[in-house]
DNA sequence: AGACGTACCTGACCGC
DNA sequence: TGCGGTCAGGTACGTC
């Protein structure tokens, strides 16, 4: 799934239809994995007023209203289309006066759709819980001192946790702690100051570089436009287990912690 | 409360 | 060609 700087991507690419009109909304019959009871089909004849992203939740805010809350899952696109043609895991589609059509397609349906009324957004249940922006000012050396300093897990779980920071997913968090010469490993409450203040500083450089770049495509994300992000192009250990390391060139390591994968060099990383 | 494990789902890929 | 196992960008929920 898109990470941060995949779904500001997308919410970038949509600008486009701000002020557009819904004509028609195709809904499939499956359900995503978190579904309330909604009814899309009120939305008609509302336009778009403006695009927010609050972690890796997109929020469509239309004129009625009314907000529609989308997360994309693992596998879940955003695409732009001129004409709809219903391809395998399309779970819906807006018609908007103009001719344009925005295709949600997830295979695996881990996404997250909601429509709430946009005064009551801020308590959604969801968001609510939702710790700070990574790229916000919130984020920063004395708050994630905060955040870790009882913390008996390791560091890169913690910082994958959205209570902590949000949007920060596995690809960017085996990065960050690279970046910065930390091993997933350690404990976060071990962290000393000067790790603290570099962890922050190579989450905020790293994820602003994987905006300005698109995104990372790796197998299903592609841009509203259906391009490729290239910020792949850019790892330095996601995914390169037994290859060299690019800063010494010992042998990069691939581990598993809480069930998902973590790539690092023993040597730069301690 | 915090720290885990597990479930949700499809598709790609690998070894036999 | 087919089959079974493993893995994948996430997150909510149950249990200890």
């Amino acid at each position: 799934m898109p990470e941060l700087p995949e779904v500001e991507t997308i919410k970038r690419g949509l600008e486009i239809l701000k002020n557009k009109k819904i004509l028609h909304i195709f809904r499939s019959q499956k359900k995503f994995r978190i579904e309330s009871s909604l009814d899309l089909q009120g939305l008609v004849g509302a336009k778009i007023l403006r695009f927010e992203r609050r972690a890796r939740y997109l929020l469509i805010n239309f004129s009625n209203k009314k907000t529609l809350i989308l997360h994309l899952g693992m596998s879940g696109k955003i695409t732009l289309v001129k004409k709809f043609q219903q391809l395998k895991h399309d779970h819906f589609a807006i018609e908007f006066d103009g001719g344009e059509h925005l295709i949600f397609n997830d295979p695996r349906r881990f996404g997250f759709l909601d429509l709430v009324v946009t005064k009551n957004l801020k308590n959604h249940k969801i968001l609510v819980k939702l710790g700070v922006e990574p790229l916000s000012d919130e984020f920063n050396f004395s708050a994630l001192r905060e955040k870790i300093r009882s913390k008996k897990m390791n560091i890169k779980t913690a910082m994958m946790d959205n209570k902590i920071v949000v949007g920060v997913g596995n690809i960017y968090i085996n990065e960050s702690l690279f970046d910065s010469g930390i091993s997933p490993l350690r404990e976060a409450s071990s962290l000393k100051e000067n790790e603290i203040k570099k962890l922050v500083s190579s989450i905020k450089k790293i994820l602003k570089k994987a905006i300005n770049l698109g995104g990372s495509s790796i197998s299903d994300y592609v841009t509203v436009s259906g391009d490729l992000g290239s910020f792949q192009n850019n790892f330095r250990v996601y995914g390169r287990v037994n290859k060299k390391c690019l800063r010494c060139k010992n042998l990069i390591k691939k581990i598993t912690q809480n069930g998902r994968s973590s790539f690092y060099c023993s040597s730069c990383q301690k």
